[in-house]
DNA sequence: ACTAATAGTTGTAGCATACATCTAATGCCT
DNA sequence: AGGCATTAGATGTATGCTACAACTATTAGT
């Protein structure tokens, strides 16, 4: 259990630099909820610190940095028009592609040569780890 | 694969925050500089640059607060009087020690379900997937 | 002895983040 | 309907972590 929690940190504390190396032109932090966004087909700002444990605030100027770059669209909801909705611009979705894919590539180097039974396994470990975080960590 | 890739991110994501719960007290990130420091029985600064993908003045000013706050001792190599050696302190092996208690428990608590087996084989992704990033990504 | 490489420090700048405060919109409750 | 609490988000301010660049001191190679 200490090892999980070691290789975890270790991976956290690289996790950055890694990143920065793989899309030194998008704004890091951005590109992740850029994905997020893209990936639950438009969200709130809301939920994107919730998901992220961010602040409401961070979230807010990440968002507002990724409107000024033309990635993402913000609409108020006719609903409740204190939220808005988020979706990925076609620029946005362009941007992403293009990240992914050298993601993508990085990804398959390191792990390219696993099982594909041990992949899913892993792919399973994390879910369930995360999904731990999810519920366990907000009393 | 995608799988991996954004529960990952997500992990990374959240793990400031969550390491920021767990020890408020200590400056974070020199946590973890010295648990590695610790774990590896003294050891120099560019060791830790190089194992967590960091620059050598984030290292240099991490460690200098670590020393400031009494937790690590600098030593300069007896053979090498560029080299400083790092060892903590009673003082920093005890703070490492209680915070390493909280982190215990927060670690239990969502992994304690787990059957052994399980624990074992993820810890064994994790070693294995961050050593595939030690040797693939510095050429 | 001169040059190149290495370990570490310091100056400077930037991004990400949190906390506190503020506004606007909504909901509830009597 | 009016009033208080709640929620979504924005903005002001401060801080932490980090990188890059320039500098010193030490060691190694030739």
């Amino acid at each position: 259990m200490d090892v999980i929690q070691r290789e975890l940190t270790a991976f956290a504390r690289r996790a950055r630099a890694t990143a920065a190396r793989l899309h030194p032109d998008l704004p890091l932090v951005s590109y992740t909820l850029l994905a997020h966004i893209d990936h639950q087909q438009g969200c709130r700002a809301t939920d994107l610190a919730a998901h992220y444990l961010l602040d409401k605030s961070t979230v807010s100027r990440q968002v507002a940095a990724l409107e000024k770059l033309g990635l993402v669209e913000r609409h108020p909801d006719p609903d409740d028009h204190r939220m808005q909705v988020l979706h990925p611009t076609p620029s946005g979705t362009e941007a992403l592609a293009s990240t992914q894919a050298s993601r993508r590539a990085a990804y398959r180097k390191r792990l390219g040569s696993w099982a594909s039974e041990d992949l899913t396994r892993f792919a399973e470990y994390l879910l369930r780890y995360n999904e731990a975080g999810d519920t366990g960590t907000a009393p």
